[in-house]
DNA sequence: ATAGATTTCGGCAACGTTGCCGACAACGAT
DNA sequence: ATCGTTGTCGGCAACGTTGCCGAAATCTAT
């Protein structure tokens, strides 16, 4: 008895199976996608000498032929952020599902990354587009000429106000409103608030959930308690500078409510580098889906976002606008509700 | 005065150009690649035209053509994790700067998903792929095969033994010799090790790290101190079950030495719920480069990898490879030093 | 002046696949 | 017997690009 080597070596096309079985390539092709053109006796063969040979079709090939991949590609600022990675966890999840690949991009807060990738992603003919928007663009004109030619985009968490797709974000206002209210309800008075490049989206929508709830409890909005970090937290010296000049502020503020990951990390770093302590010194409230917030020390307050349902819901809209036959789309933005949870950095000292 | 608008908004092929300078698409092919063949004017014509248009090969079909893609597969655990993000990032700074595009892909932990994604790459026609094992994988076939058929795979991080390609790997012997003398040296003498599935090599050299320093200071290795997790984390109730049992242990470990971003978190997370204090009931050291072990409670004393750097060298390794002729090569494994950085958590408390 | 060399370009095929059209046989209906 | 129908299949073209071969025109050398 001798062992069958049932796996491939070779990389098998339509045209080996056709010269194998004395057919066409057409026939082949017809038979393997069952077609009722083809003899019942000839189909069967076609897929069992297929299935043997682990014949698998080029997608290339096809993607060259159908101007079209079955995949859809996603652009984030960074994978190294809670929020994204669970975003794209989410994406996965729904695309999977639905037969399509995810190919991940990165645009390192970097507008001219953003482009490559977009280019990138574009040539390789990506039937879609998720993007949360780099921390330096303004300038949208490359999704505007693609989405013109046709390719669906949907962006999430960072969007862009003047434009017309799907959109799916956090309930910002909300969320920086609970954060900030949160903080005043503990006694707080003098908040500062952290923030990305102020043109993003979620830096507005933050900064006027923030201000609403000032208002509301009738404190003064001192616009020296702003601070925009123009890189998202990226470059460390402008990050330091601005939690240096809240910590060195005349009349230092007693809370920060912090944007991201990296400027709610690097901001408790500094503060307690600083040799304050939190809360008592400085509260902190982050914008942030930390998975270690619980482990930090103090334990951080933080307003989650539903990463992993944006990422799907996302999807789901793009593999619409994918699939759905050119009718008139109502586009739409939707908004999922944040989650306060409240820690140690945030709670009121006993002597306050 | 009207404005000339340059931007493209059809996607211009070679075709396009020949027909509107009336040549043949061979003539246009080959004045783009500057061929000797073409009058220098010729040349210049289509050069300018194709500027003017925008126009951009089509990457698919160079694919299809070359049996190519100018990009590299990666295929992590988890992008969720810093280590592997940072190693991504290192792999990104070497590809583009060689002109290849670096196709991100996550295999969850799981055999199944590893499979998946490898095949999709490789149907992709990726040049080389750069792997770090799911905690899963034991058999290597799916890479083997594609290796036989010519595409260079380098292993980092997990890697596997038997098998004969370039490899990246941190110092895990040493660095988990470090953590345990470490340990040792600060006064513990009962340290527990929560590790990976027991078939990675991680796994394995850490565990010899581990016991060799045991050794050395003439401490008995108790078997029932070492706790594999099988699925590296991904499922919360292994590493609870597993942590639990070492706090319970009828002789509880004063330390615990853990593998692993996951692991070490949720270890910490454990250990406190159960109302022991960190450093003084259980000390840590955990084998992981989480941005935040300088901001938990305790600081964390942690093992860094190097991420970025074998990230770089394992695509140089990876490029050679795509690129060198079918010279005879000597494959290396390569290792790269750890750094002990020693925090709150594993600090000899006051009353021992 | 003629043969050969050089310059400059076009045509064809191929990568893997599918859509479209046409071919041919067998069949039933008139 | 003739015609249209039905069932099966093959051939060709196309997606965008490049390699290979050949062809025409011009130039060089004798």
């Amino acid at each position: 008895m001798y062992k069958t080597n049932s796996t491939t070596v070779e990389i098998i096309t339509i045209k080996d199976i056709a010269k194998a079985l004395n057919l066409s390539t057409s026939t082949v092709s017809r038979a393997l996608r069952g077609s009722y053109e083809i003899n019942v006796e000839t189909k069967r063969m076609v897929m069992e000498y297929a299935e043997r040979m682990n014949y698998r079709p080029n997608p290339i090939a096809l993607s060259l032929k159908e101007n079209r991949s079955r995949s859809i590609g996603v652009i984030v600022p960074e994978i190294a952020n809670n929020f994204f990675s669970q975003a794209i966890n989410g994406m996965e999840s729904i695309a999977y599902n639905r037969g399509y690949h995810v190919v991940i991009s990165q645009n390192h807060e970097s507008y001219e990354r953003e482009l490559v990738s977009t280019q990138y992603l574009a040539q390789r003919r990506v039937d879609g587009l998720l993007v949360s928007l780099s921390g330096e663009s303004n300038d949208l004109e490359h999704f505007k000429e693609l989405q013109s030619k046709g390719l669906p985009i949907v962006f999430f968490d960072r969007v862009p106000q003047n434009y017309i797709t799907h959109k799916v974000t956090a309930d910002n206002f909300a969320g920086a409103y609970q954060a900030t209210e949160h903080l005043i309800q503990q006694g707080y008075c003098r908040i500062a608030h952290l923030t990305s490049p102020s043109w993003l989206s979620i830096t507005y929508e933050r900064l006027e959930g923030y201000k609403k709830a000032l208002q509301d409890y009738e404190i003064p909005i001192e616009e020296s308690y702003i601070k925009y970090c123009s890189h998202g937290g990226m470059i460390a010296e402008e990050v330091e500078n601005a939690v240096l000049e809240l910590i060195r502020h005349p009349v230092r503020p007693d809370a920060i409510f912090a944007a991201g990951d990296r400027l709610t990390t690097s901001c408790m770093s500094l503060v307690r580098q600083e040799g304050l302590r939190i809360p008592d010194d400085v509260a902190i409230v982050g914008f942030t889906n930390l998975v270690t917030a619980h482990l930090l020390n103090p334990s951080l307050s933080a307003v989650l976002q539903p990463a992993f349902e944006m990422g799907q819901l996302a999807t789901e809209f793009l593999i619409d606008l994918i699939e759905r036959p050119k009718t008139t789309i109502r586009f739409e933005t939707k908004r999922l509700e944040t989650n306060l949870v409240i820690r140690g950095s945030s709670m009121r000292p006993a002597n306050k």
